[in-house]
DNA sequence: CTGCTTGCAAAACATTTGCAATCCC
DNA sequence: GGGATTGCAAATGTTTTGCAAGCAG
């Protein structure tokens, strides 16, 4: 039950560090590869989910794309812009807040999920 | 390449402007399968696809769901609530607003969707 | 009739799980 | 050595596509 440490882990976590915004899971296959190479999709999956149980990984949900996208937790609370030209997906601080505003009354609201999207500063 | 009219996509559209809210697939499969005995699943995914197209429907991306859900397009500019407990999503009105604010100058925002999440009045 | 539509089955993807071989401790 | 871990392949679940048969116009 206990938890080991191997290269793929190591690889597929610093990655994840390295790159700094929210990544999919083909992404990581490639970037731990140059590491590791042959490493598996089902070892990237299995890692994925050490990491969010483990917390130090979240999920990242984005409009459009059929698989998910993971990133580093800790971080301020925040939320993403995706450029429609380049599908660059970027960390945008701040928060509307006082969503709870918007529910109905009855309803109790425990979170909430906020994607921008538009022309990033590079295609504009 | 014109459009012809079938029982089919009829039960379809009907059903989806009948329940008001977002529906995935498999929802939409027993609804309209309720008029049209033996509908199938690729039917319906086109007819969703020729919606999307047409305008009249749109897509709507669930958090921790692997399917889209869909609604019909041309409501007032609202977003959604998840119940995490029985799964159900409602639509919420209004919107924080404001939110070009939260992103870098040199970016151009052109739209935004965002999801609540909690518990429902029924589940609370 | 002509050719758009449909249902079924197979194909394409994303994600998960079973299993034997392998590696950490 | 013992059990966690890995890579592969098979199993799931979602969405798409090829195709022969069926219906709208």
């Amino acid at each position: 039950m206990t938890s080991r440490s191997t290269d793929q882990k190591a690889a597929i976590r610093t990655f994840i560090e390295e790159v700094d915004r929210p990544v999919r899971v083909h992404e990581i296959l490639r970037g731990a590869g140059e590491s590791v190479p042959g490493i598996g999709t089902a070892t990237v999956y299995r890692a994925v989910k050490a990491g969010l149980k483990a917390g130090w990984l979240v999920e990242v949900h984005l409009p459009g794309e059929r698989s998910t996208a993971y990133e580093m937790a800790g971080k301020d609370h925040h939320h993403h812009f995706e450029c429609r030209e380049c599908g660059t997906v970027y960390d945008v601080d701040g928060c509307p807040g006082h969503l709870a505003r918007l529910i109905p009354s009855g309803f109790v609201m425990e979170g909430h999920e906020l994607v921008l999207y538009g022309r990033c500063k590079v295609c504009a």
